[in-house]
DNA sequence: TTAAACTGTATGCATTAACATAACAGTATT
DNA sequence: AATACTGTTATGTTAATGCATACAGTTTAA
């Protein structure tokens, strides 16, 4: 898995920490310690599935359109990385003989589309105000 | 993730179905579709965990020596594949003086591992043999 | 109306990870 | 001693990932 999942999760954790729930590409990108540009695409992408808003022109970024409370990182994972535990590469070849080198591909990807859900259903439990309070109350 | 995971599953699920219950690297390769070099080294490692025995010189190969009824697909990722959902760049930075941007690195890890710990417990529910099992009566 | 500070988006670059290939020593069989 | 295997290392190639740059479009404000 790349980590726009990550990125999403900490950008939107960010703004809810803010007291304006608002900022600029730039103070995200130095907070989550990446490049403005990656940045402005994930809270682009963001805004298309609702989680933000953008303003464009002076004084304006990205702030918050979303209950903290209520978003869960199963929401953000499903709009950022569904599908990427899977390895993009695939034993076996449907076109062969053998009944195990043929569908092992087809039981596989059912595999992992099934541990997926359960992973899915791990990040259900936790909201981005959750992680906002474990990031206050972390001992470190 | 790579696949590892995926190559490890579909040789012990090939072995288990072969009656003889034991093949070459390069049977195994073309079966899997891939190279020898590749199937020796995570064989080399199934070894050393367990799963299968080797048998060098002529007429040598590997062979199942584990109860294919009792081995699950999490036994396998544990060895092959254990922390390799987790994303390999880390958002944030601990040096920083935000609450949110020095944290978040060690809060996210354990969500991901917490999320891990799901994603195995699904693959406790299939064996082996189970796959086995699918792979014969895939309708495709 | 022009400059400044933003977002949106495209493109190319650098690095790393993933998989393939080749080579060769070691080992068992015949 | 020839053959057919595994074990292991080194090297090549391709794809994924993240970074840097550039520039058009938008809003604000002097």
């Amino acid at each position: 898995m790349n980590s726009e999942f990550t990125v999403a999760v900490h950008s939107l954790v960010f703004l809810a920490y803010l007291p304006e729930h608002m900022a600029s590409s730039e103070t995200i990108a130095r907070n989550v310690s990446t490049n403005p540009t990656r940045i402005r695409k994930i809270m682009s992408f963001l805004r298309e599935q609702g989680f933000v808003k953008t303003k464009e022109g002076v004084g304006g970024g990205y702030m918050l359109n979303c209950d903290p409370q209520k978003v869960t990182l199963a929401q953000i994972y499903r709009a950022m990385a569904c599908g990427a535990l899977k390895p993009n590469w695939n034993s076996g070849d449907p076109g062969q003989d053998c009944l195990v080198a043929s569908n092992m591909q087809s039981v596989m990807d059912h595999i992992f589309r099934e541990a997926e859900v359960q992973y899915r259903r791990c990040l259900e439990q936790t909201t981005i105000c959750d992680v906002l309070e474990q990031v206050k109350h972390c001992q470190s």
